[in-house]
DNA sequence: TTGTATAATGCAAGCGCTTACATTACGCTG
DNA sequence: CAGCGTAATGTAAGCGCTTGCATTATACAA
């Protein structure tokens, strides 16, 4: 069968020691003569001995680990900020494992119990909308979890993020205010998400400020991809009375309408501007360059690490934080036709 | 202090049964009595519990898990490849544990060890160069590792993935064949990377199979991302006699150097053709197209799960695959001026 | 009713580790 | 060199779970 893999036991019978000093050698050191822990150390690095991290957990009760759940990793604004909280739990000893649940609701309820039984400390979620079930499992387990990539103030659990809906409208302000009157979004799936549903809400809020009927709105709803937004585009261009503005759920799919529109021969923003979200590298290289709300994704990630941080080490309350977003204003925004 | 998460003795207590029958109830719910499994089931959901991984790990010596350790979450390419990977392990029962080494050689190797002391049943590592210690460390452990994103017919572990070497070969020859003769490179930082390695290695067999000096070739290595691609063009494009075809490492560089061109009003492929790899979504939206390799990473994740879950379920041995690139010729490519 | 085969359940060991407490070794002082 | 305080090490319990084996309940036949 199997070799065994060598165990603390196997190192200390063979350092001739007893596994309590083995054991300290490893986690103290100094509470240990040099002579033995010389000895030791060698016969861990022999054995390519390693300690198993779930007998430890168990005794310990603490992994200093800490688990995130993301829709998917295929979506670069995830694994950006995803890899800036890596990098700061890092920075703090604290170690993270990712699961993705695929935009799936009981995927997700799984994910979580998955990272509960593996001792997750603490769990990083994305957006307020999930299985209601997972709270209640979560105090009981009395796993502490913060929401991320959303601010929402009227959300009574914590959340490091950014307020979606008035981010877009604030977008939507600026481009009615260059003369845009017939608009048109494309966003991600509206189903549970709370930040794609903020988007879209904030556009209407704008709509509404400024005397323009919001259920005049040409949506459309498409996932994540360069093709979908393709694909939105050419639908919505195509009517008797198309739009002069298209906002995007994000720029992806901002990208995507913007390729269309140049395959199509028509000409942003002359016959038509378009709006992205999320200020993803890529809205720099099209041509022209991207209209989009600048998202801090990396200090997202960050910040949230740090209130998770400080909260499994000295007890201080999850608190929410609000972060900030800004327009970019570049070529793919111009007055209407 | 904190509440204990609830056990399996608790459960048992308040069911009114033993700790076994609650174990078989979660694990082979038909091993046991309609109206026990209800009531148990019922407490179970009333107390919010969640079996204790690492506990269960110890008894059984089974994870069920795999890690992964990617460079970097950031770049698209291995993300993709992972989410195929992911789904592949779930359907066949498995989960996925990923971290992310940020290119560092110690943290690759502290990386393992996580994963190892986790329980992590294999292991998918990326590319075949790294700190040597881990692979006695991996034998000693008993977990099997492999490789991927590459396929060196030279290697000795077993790796699935494709040939970086003569995928980039076959590009340059068709580059070199439309008449290009004054060659550069954006490379990643070749320093442990031994895609990057090949892929300039191939430009060189193909300088060196058509009569061309490869030390002529004017190489830059900078790291993953557009703005450091729209860099090295500069710096490359300013000299004396330019290259009239530049190779990238990867498409995000490519689509860097893209964007400087246009920049500076150097137009592609007329004044020069600029090459990717990767064939990332983001190559067709580029202005003009990307001319790139097109690497099958979604095929790569699905194939490097089949083989190890092979390996893992009925101890088949893991075996090579070597999986085929092809040339998207697009827009980006032209003759020489 | 009793006996028996079989299904359901319980008991208890042990997975690899940490740590409180007990024991032993060491280095001094008087 | 005895005696003591302190540092180093050992002993053993127990973390939460699974599982082989022992025990008890159940169903059915005689």
């Amino acid at each position: 069968m199997k070799p065994q893999s060598p165990t603390l036991f196997d190192v200390a019978r063979r350092a001739g020691v007893s596994t309590a000093t083995v054991s300290r050698c490893l986690n103290f050191p100094d509470k240990v003569t040099p002579k033995t822990r010389e000895r030791v150390m060698a016969t861990v690095t022999e054995l390519g001995y390693a300690p198993n991290f779930g007998a430890r957990a168990m005794v310990t009760q603490r992994t200093n680990t800490i688990g995130a759940i993301i829709p998917t990793m295929e979506n670069a604004i995830f694994a950006r900020g995803l890899q800036a909280f890596q990098e700061e739990l890092g920075a703090h000893g604290f170690n993270l494992m990712v699961a993705s649940s695929s935009y799936q609701r009981e995927l997700e309820v799984a994910q979580v119990r998955s990272l509960v039984a593996r001792g997750a400390d603490a769990l990083l979620l994305i957006g307020h909308i999930r299985d209601p079930q997972i709270y209640p499992f979560l105090e009981k387990q009395d796993v502490p979890a913060l929401v991320t990539w959303t601010y929402d103030p009227d959300a009574t659990r914590p959340s490091v993020g950014f307020n979606n809906r008035t981010a877009m409208r604030d977008m939507a302000r600026k481009v009615i205010g260059s003369g845009h009157r017939h608009l048109a979004m494309i966003s991600a799936p509206l189903a549970r998400n709370d930040r794609a549903q903020g988007r879209l809400l904030g556009l209407k809020d704008a709509m509404e400020e400024a005397g323009l009927n919001p259920s005049k709105l040409h949506l459309t709803e498409k996932p994540y991809g360069i093709e979908n937004g393709a694909t939105a585009f050419a639908e919505l261009i195509d009517q008797d009375r198309p739009p002069t503005a298209i906002f995007c759920g994000n720029d992806v799919l901002a990208v995507g309408a913007l390729r269309r529109a140049r395959e199509m021969g028509i000409e942003v923003p002359r016959d038509v501007s378009i709006i992205g979200f999320d200020d993803i590298e890529l809205s720099q290289v099209t041509h022209p360059m991207l209209t989009t709300v600048h998202v801090p994704h990396r200090e997202m990630g960050k910040q949230a690490a740090q209130v998770l941080v400080r909260h499994l080490i000295d007890g201080h309350p999850i608190e929410s934080i609000a972060l900030a977003t800004d327009l970019r204003l570049r070529a793919s925004l111009g007055p209407p036709r």
